[in-house]
Formats: C-alpha cells, structure tokens, sequence
DNA sequence: TCCATGATTCTGCGATATTCGAAATGAGAG
DNA sequence: CTCTCATTTCGAATATCGCAGAATCATGGA
C-alpha cells in the first residue's frame, strides 16, 4: 500500500455517512448489500448514496456488481486489510509492547465465539 | 470509540502531510520528536505543521509535551488502537474467514524478528 | 530587562467536498 | 416497443479545507 492510496482510503471513511455505509457493509460480508436497501437503512436519498459508494468503490474498499435490477455492493476485504496494515507496519519500531493491545484485539476477532 | 470520534481521527489522517507526520511519530514510539524537526524532516513550513498537527491533537491521536522551548510529539497508542478496533469490530459477523489476514498481520507485527 | 529561538495563532483567498433535484441510463416485465 | 423500477450522472449552490505570510506567545540565556 502506498501513501496516496491509504490517504484515498482513509478519506473515503472519514466521512460519517460513508462510514456508516461501509461498516453495514463489512456486517454483511462476502453477500453484500444492494445500493437501494443500503438508502433504505442508513435513510439518505438513493443518489446521495450513490456518489458516495462511487467514492468508496474508487478506492478500492468496496466493490459492485448487477443482480437483476440491483445492483450488490460488497466489501473488498484484501484492500481493507492492507489499508490496516498501513496503518500498523510501523507501530514496532518504537517498541514491542506498543502493538500488544492490537495483537489482542485481532486475535478476540477471529475467537469470538470460542 | 464512536463514530464521530472515528469521523475525526480518520478525517485527520486523510491527508498526506498529516499522515506522513503521524508516521514519523509512530515510528519514533513514547519519545516524540519535536516540532521543529519535525518541520525540518517533512520539508513544511513550521505553520502549516503547527496546524496539522493540532488536528492530530484533537482528534486524540497524539500528545504534546513542553520540552525547554521545544514542545515534543508523541502518539497516543491508545487511541490509536481504538480507532483500528472500531474498524475491525465487526469484520467478523459476515464470515470468521475474513479477519484472519488481519490476525496474521497482527501476530506479524508483535514477532517480527522471530 | 532585552534578545534570540521555537512554536502557535490570525487572516485571507483559492481549492475542494457535500448535497440533492432533475434528467439520463440500464434491465427486466408485459 | 413501452412501461416501470433501480441506480447513476449532471449541475449548481453551499460549506469546508488547506496553505502560508505576518503577528503573537512562550522559554531560556546574557
């Protein structure tokens, strides 16, 4: 991940209705959710949203695709990864114990239920 | 952490010089640097780093601290954390699949040298 | 006290982002 | 083909952000 692309990233989310967006969207997994239904919950208009998705679709954190009359959008989780990443690469130079509570928190994410 | 509390932090670092700049101070972990040269590194103006930096500030994501006459950066992990946890919290709900690149980068970052 | 240094705040203007009504596009049904 | 539903694109008003020159504040030394 370069430096442009995770300030595109993290421009894309810095804004509270696409954040919205985008956390129902990683709620929803690989099924994704259709741009109306998606208008329909977080209750703003359908090209409002649109332009908003366009905005997260071009950054590469979601993606779409036609079913029918709708259209399915859907989180690319490899981007999302990487822009975390990013974010975390570098936390260990300082020191090791920094980056403890991130490694905690990962590994309660894949164990929630065990 | 809210998500207007996360609004803010990314809204912070969605902007490269911010970024660079939080980098920076990632890597130099609790001993900070000073704005100054912190200035000199990034090749900015002291005034315009001035103001970034007191968006990083109020978003939380960083610290201050008087220094003589120099006045020392440094990131609050804490916060940081929270803002990559409030990203992550719900990766799981779709599929348990998903989050585990994450959980990998995770363990990377904590045993990098072994 | 007076000066030098480091850092912040003030200020103004240009650039960019956000929003939503209206119009256009795409896709299936009859 | 036409109608209708779902979504996107256009356009223009409004609001916000980003930058750097100049002035101001804070600290330490002579």
């Amino acid at each position: 991940m370069e430096m442009k692309n995770a300030v595109t990233g993290l421009s894309a989310l810095a804004h509270e209705g696409r954040l919205k967006a985008f956390r129902l969207l990683v709620r929803a997994g690989h099924d994704g959710i259709a741009a109306g239904e998606l208008a329909r919950r977080l209750e703003v208009p359908p090209n409002t949203l649109s332009s908003n998705l366009a905005i997260l679709s071009h950054a590469g954190l979601i993606e779409s695709r036609r079913a029918g009359k709708s259209v399915i959008y859907s989180v690319q989780y490899a981007h999302m990864t990487a822009l975390l990443q990013f974010l975390m690469e570098d936390c260990c130079g300082g020191s090791t114990e920094i980056c403890t509570p991130l490694r905690e928190l990962a590994l309660a994410c894949g164990a929630a239920d065990t």
